[in-house]
DNA sequence: TCTGGGGTCCTAGGACCC
DNA sequence: TCTGGGGTCCTAGGACCC
């Protein structure tokens, strides 16, 4: 059974150039959290040997005349924009298989039920629709999709979708890329296949299976049969997280604990409420805490923490006392805090709990699940952090105060949300 | 001065059992 | 001096992805 795949052109690009058309043909780049670094570049900005991940204020001394518009990273407009792609894909073919925030498998029966003709105008219509630009590619399994996928982008002739559907195209796509092009073979593993006098995908398919299998292990041996035309990934998970995280890097670096409590009790209540969202309740909880890796100059430490909880839980109470915890026992006096963070793990359905015979804790919980839903209810209605715990807080006596979450956070170069806020619609003349 | 965030899966090795 | 064998489970770390 073939598979297609629809990748979104320089997604975060495209987003931002939908409400920006004159941003259109000149170079552009989105930056991630804290204006930090490059995670998004138009055509131009690639053509001006702009790598992806390169921080920010690089990019400031490389593009000297200013020719280049940076974004800083604005999710919840790319979060509606994919969801408008993923609305048209499902509704033209059916079942889909989302991957990421900008790219979607599915699966066909056979290749005439998509031929060129129809998937060039798929990619018409989601284009016309939605502003953003997208290729298509078909082949017999995912990898060898994702590869005719790259075709189809990069040669115009292709009008953006690209069908591998013989064995003489596959051999032909093969030759023709390059082995760090090959999704699930990494910049690990591409030093030692270059020692091998691998140089393409196809040079990589003379090396025999179980070979692979023993130095390689077994995704690389998964690669290599996708690559013959054998399906065997499955990328079709759960719609549940198996874990859950929320971590940032800090603007100002952090050196006291109060305030570090401050920011881990929010990224703690921010996993509670994710975990909230999917019915789910975790049993432990990890903080991790760094110092900036960049600067030599200071003293280095990084450590994590995990605090068991005795019943799988989902409050925000109980997690955030959790991650308190395990702050406090990793903290170290003395440290310029860069980056933290907290990872909710062991995750299972709420409905299915594993009670404590000795806990005897039960009518607390149950009073702090109802005050959990209580919550999230008032913040879904009127605004995230509507309602927060004191924790949160970066000064707990004062009224005026503010939740902590993302105020420590550069954003110099954030646009609009257009199409999920009524303050914020585009304005036509 | 300034260097992201959030996931998944696999594996080797240790702990533990009889 | 000589010091079992075989199995399971768990975990940290590493690889990959976008």
């Amino acid at each position: 059974m073939p598979y297609g795949l629809v990748d979104c052109n320089n997604f975060f690009v495209s987003c931002e150039r939908v409400f920006r058309p004159e941003l259109n043909n000149k170079p552009v780049v989105v930056l991630s959290n804290n204006d930090g670094c490059v995670v998004s570049r138009s055509n131009e900005a690639k053509a001006m040997n702009i790598p992806m991940g390169m921080p920010f204020y690089q990019l400031k001394e490389h593009d000297k005349n200013n020719i280049v518009t940076a974004f800083s990273s604005n999710y919840v407009l790319y979060g509606d924009m994919s969801h408008r792609v993923m609305s048209i894909l499902s509704n033209t073919i059916g079942n889909i298989i989302p991957y990421s925030i900008d790219e979607s498998f599915f699966a066909i029966d056979n290749f005439q039920q998509l031929p060129h003709t129809k998937a060039v105008a798929l990619a018409k219509n989601i284009h016309q629709s939605t502003g953003i630009p997208v290729s298509i590619g078909i082949a017999p399994t995912k990898t060898l999709a994702k590869v005719a996928c790259k075709f189809a982008k990069k040669l115009k002739g292709y009008k953006s979708a690209c069908i591998i559907n013989t064995d003489e195209k596959r051999m032909k796509a093969l030759q023709l890329t390059a082995i760090e092009d090959v999704w699930g073979i990494g910049r690990r593993t591409i030093p030692t296949l270059k020692q091998k006098g691998i140089v393409t995908a196809a040079d990589f398919l003379r090396l025999n299976e179980k070979d692979i299998r023993r130095e390689f292990g077994l995704p690389l041996a998964q690669t290599w049969k996708e690559l013959n035309g054998i399906d065997c990934i499955d990328i079709e998970k759960g719609d549940n997280k198996q874990s859950i995280c929320t971590s940032r890097s800090f603007a100002q670096m952090v050196d006291n604990e109060e305030q570090l409590q401050t920011h881990i009790a929010n990224f703690a209540a921010q996993c509670a409420m994710k975990l909230r969202k999917q019915h789910s309740a975790a049993q432990s909880v990890m903080v991790f805490i760094s110092s900036n890796r960049f600067r030599t100059d200071l003293q280095q430490y990084s450590n994590a923490c995990t605090q068991m909880l005795e019943v799988a839980a989902s409050n925000t109470y109980e997690i955030v006392s959790a991650a308190s915890l395990a702050l406090h026992k990793i903290f170290k006096k003395g440290v310029q805090y860069k980056k933290a963070g907290v990872v909710l793990c062991d995750i299972s359905p709420a409905n299915a709990i594993q009670t404590s015979m000795f806990d005897e804790n039960q009518n607390r919980r149950d009073k702090d699940n109802r005050l959990s839903a209580l919550i999230d209810s008032i913040n879904k209605a009127n605004g995230r952090d509507t309602i927060c715990l004191a924790a949160q807080l970066s000064e707990p006596n004062n009224d005026n105060t503010q939740p902590l979450f993302n105020n420590n956070l550069r954003r110099e170069h954030l646009s609009e949300r257009y199409t999920t806020n009524w303050n914020e619609l585009l304005k036509v003349k």
